[in-house]
DNA sequence: GTTATTGCAAAAACTTTGCATGGGG
DNA sequence: CCCCATGCAAAGTTTTTGCAATAAC
């Protein structure tokens, strides 16, 4: 079975782009933190220790790349940084986020619930869904629990 | 009948804010152009109209302000620049956007499609929901007529 | 060899902060 | 008087760009 890093490379070589060692690591990086929600900073400081000539605008560069591939989607959560999610491979639609205003915590619920919302947004508005961006700002199951063991 | 900058400067007023002469053009200027998506520099441009003197700071602090009380919501496209939507009065939600891959377009969907998908989310995933964001991605029916004419 | 890619540094873009000044009550 | 709010300029952050050096084929 092939692996994961080897479609992205053929994902890349298909577009006409290496996947020079620089990108490697920083593909890895992004692997190996799949659940996290880092920013080119992040990635950057995560990179180094792989490959400590690594410049940030290289980060920069590679991120942006793997957006334009759909790789990666670049994401916003209001502070002023840009954060960069891992697509599940295959996925027609990006996953939703729900992040707790209480501890910051950003879950990630890969499940689609917006099918039917869709074919309202398509019948209504008359406007064809190519992909969405979801998330909701709420008080997460473990604060929820931490407020009951407290008694409040 | 209360104009909607009456009601807001009472909500100023609640949170022993002024409103004062800057402050009240940014809003009208908010109001005047409730449909469009403004950045920061946006406004400023438009604020100057009116008001000659006002200084870029200003503008950024009546918007945080504005974020802070909950007229405003600061949102984010994807390009570097954060932008500023009024909330319709009243609201518990945010409303919903369409943005259209081909013209740019960004459209607004004021009535609330997510009623089930949060009740799904809070049995689901415990997670109390309190606001949300959700934009879609797509091609608008202007764009898709246009695409008729053309025999395309 | 030729072309893509990199690292560094400089620049750009956007936003925030410090501070002296000004205005209202 | 006091204090909030302002304008300006400076500083801060994050991201992009220019360019010579380097690496890949």
């Amino acid at each position: 079975m092939e692996s994961r890093i080897e479609r992205i490379k053929k994902q890349l070589h298909g577009a006409s782009y290496k996947l020079t060692p620089q990108r490697e690591a920083t593909v890895m990086v992004l692997l190996e933190n799949e659940a996290d929600h880092l920013s080119a900073e992040d990635v950057f400081l995560l990179v180094k220790e792989k490959a400590p000539e690594i410049g940030l605008a290289t980060v920069y560069r590679t991120l942006e790349l793997l957006t334009e591939l759909k790789v990666v989607n670049k994401i916003n959560f209001g502070d002023g940084v840009a954060r960069y999610d891992l697509r599940k491979e295959g996925a027609a639609r990006f996953h939703h986020h729900l992040i707790c205003i209480e501890c910051g915590a950003v879950d990630e619920i890969q499940e689609d619930l917006l099918g039917e919302v869709e074919k309202v947004v398509e019948k209504r508005f008359g406007f064809t869904v190519k992909d969405h961006w979801l998330t909701f700002h709420g008080i997460c199951k473990r604060c929820k629990s931490e407020g009951d063991t407290k008694g409040k």
